[in-house]
DNA sequence: GGTGGGTGGGAAAGCGCTTGCCAGCTCCCC
DNA sequence: GGGGAGCTGGCAAGCGCTTTCCCACCCACC
């Protein structure tokens, strides 16, 4: 039904092995005036080859794979985006796999990814904090790889792949000590869960800043919540609850270690009137589009999300794919101070 | 080097047909006690189906392709998700392409699709509207569909789709009709490129409401721009500077016919020292997450996204196939009042 | 006990493409 | 002018799976 090479190759007169050379092939060349004839019955013909036919014969597809929590989620949906940008680059398309976090399902992602034999695997944010299935996915990955996969992780995933490095740990720190700067003392840090290594990056970012200049969270102003609006939302809560409770003082500064999260903990600052930046200020990180829409506008950490993706498409893509730590990208993080900072006290 | 299902049959001391059977076939039976053993070798081998392989003797493919503007964007970035998650159920992976409506681009997509043989096509927001390519467009959708592709269009692509009728007219006429009944006289409206299709129905919506009501938009008064932030800024912008320019008052509602382009709306009276909702409303369409957090909070019309892509996928992939219109889904838009308009005049 | 029908296993023919290998040709150099 | 060297075409063997036949077998029934 579907118009073959086999079509092709008979109506331009040449063999099937001289159309797929002329179309596709690489290593051998083929003459300039059969190879136009071929492309030329090629196309009056309509012909559009088999993917995966091709797939199977080279046995690899030309898919890329990518694994995030939530292609729905800003930070995600940029990095798909320059996944998908730098595959069709390369004449590729991407496969794009949502689990929410959820280590089974990220489990299961691999595997299905691995059976569409996707030519690599791109790994934004997985659980790779979770020791309980840490090591079937270095398993999955591994099985993977050994097939001549190839797999590039976004922020660091352990030693075992490509890695885009993101400065996250970096940006945190320097988020934080911009604060200090302007005169911040008493902080809040709300993080995500243990299991994501973004997030505990960025935490040790902050607490070593802090450090830097004799700070410790207080009991109750380190929150561990999902990266999720509604995350962020509870957790400010809690600061203030505990704050409340305990008599101490509010914190002049919260730290909201997602952008997602800072939206969150504005909406709860603004039902309960306190008002930012001048009793507390608020920062986020990621420097999603809607940042500087946000009220105030969101003072942030600029990842170059889609940036981000290209860079693990190109080095998962790269030519001999010897694994050179040297080549790991780098993505640099810019603190962007907005409205939603400013000096405590000010007011 | 992998393991094949040869590999499997042999381990499990059975056919290659047998072992298919066990594993995926369908229509014949095998007994209980070998559909067992193959099953235990199966997993004892580390099997996992080749995709291209299953994809190429069956002739379809494990997987459904989505053709959308940006995956970044909010909009897109939700159905993405739905298409995702639909996917993901039936056992299938999805393929994102992102073209930024460029036609040529989604051409271009349409055909690798085919080339990889997706199961079905959904298509989210495509040129539709642009005759210089509709037609290579309905060409390459219909030479798909022809090779037994199924496409489900989200909002209408014309009647050779099963479609996911979105109420994009209504819920842009119910939105208008509301700032009409807060008293609102004076609009201004914001709408995409006429190549949109969803573009030109939301503003049929708002101009039918509005001449129920006896009024046309002004000279000016009606924006076309792309349905970005910075369309939307811009757009805002033309419309002060019109009305300034020309002596008349300013508009006492705004509406922008997409979330993003409202956020560069807010961000633009903002800059011009115009309050928001006190000199004037301002409205979006989509009800993208993040559309409560903006300043102020913006009064949408709610889509469901995600279910929009989720529906699509069902559509398609249904069974039998038959285009029985009476099956297309409908999702409804709810009109979302929040901060960012109030009646004319009441400050 | 013979025959017809039903059932489940296996051999083998593809699915559409790539690619290793061989054959034929041209070209060049001694 | 003869003989490699170097190209370019074509043949055919897969890639890993599904599926059509065919066959062996078992049961039931006359």
């Amino acid at each position: 039904m579907a118009v073959t090479l086999g079509d092709v190759a008979r109506h331009a007169g040449v063999s099937l092995a001289t159309a797929s050379r002329a179309l596709n092939g690489s290593a051998r060349s083929v003459t300039e005036e059969l190879s136009a004839k071929v492309r030329a019955s090629a196309d009056a013909l309509g012909y559009l080859p088999n993917a995966p036919a091709q797939a199977l014969a080279r046995s690899s597809g030309a898919t890329i794979g990518v694994l995030l929590h939530d292609v729905a989620d800003p930070y995600f949906g940029g990095i798909a985006r320059g996944v998908g940008d730098a595959a069709a680059r390369a004449g590729l398309l991407s496969l794009v796999t949502s689990t929410d976090g959820d280590p089974r399902r990220e489990l299961e992602a691999i595997r299905m990814l691995h059976a569409h034999r996707v030519r690599a695997i791109v790994l934004a944010g997985s659980a790779y904090n979770d020791v309980s299935v840490i090591q079937e996915l270095d398993e999955a990955l591994a099985a993977y790889q050994e097939q001549g996969g190839r797999v590039a992780a976004i922020t660091d995933h352990g030693p075992l792949y490509d890695t885009v490095e993101v400065a996250n740990k970096e940006g945190a720190a320097a988020l934080t000590r911009a604060l200090l700067d302007l005169g911040h003392r008493r902080f809040a840090v709300i993080t995500g869960p243990e299991r994501m290594r973004v997030a505990e990056d960025r935490l040790d970012g902050v607490l070593e800043a802090l450090d830097e200049s004799g700070l410790t969270p207080v009991e109750g102003m380190l929150q561990r919540t999902e990266f999720t609006r509604e995350g962020g939302r509870a957790a400010m809560a809690r600061i203030v609850d505990v704050a409340r409770e305990s008599g101490t003082p509010l914190p002049t500064a919260v730290i909201a270690l997602s952008d997602i999260c800072a939206a969150g903990v504005l909406a709860e600052l603004r039902a309960r009137d306190i008002a930012v930046p001048e009793e507390i200020s608020v920062a986020g990180f990621d420097d999603i589009p809607l940042a500087t829409d946000l009220a105030p506008a969101l003072s942030t950490v600029r990842l170059p999300l889609a940036r981000m993706g290209e860079f693990a498409v190109r080095l998962a893509l790269r030519e001999g794919g010897g694994r050179d730590l040297a080549d790991n990208s780098h993505a640099s993080a810019e603190v962007v101070l907005r409205d939603s900072t400013a000096a405590p006290g000010v007011y």
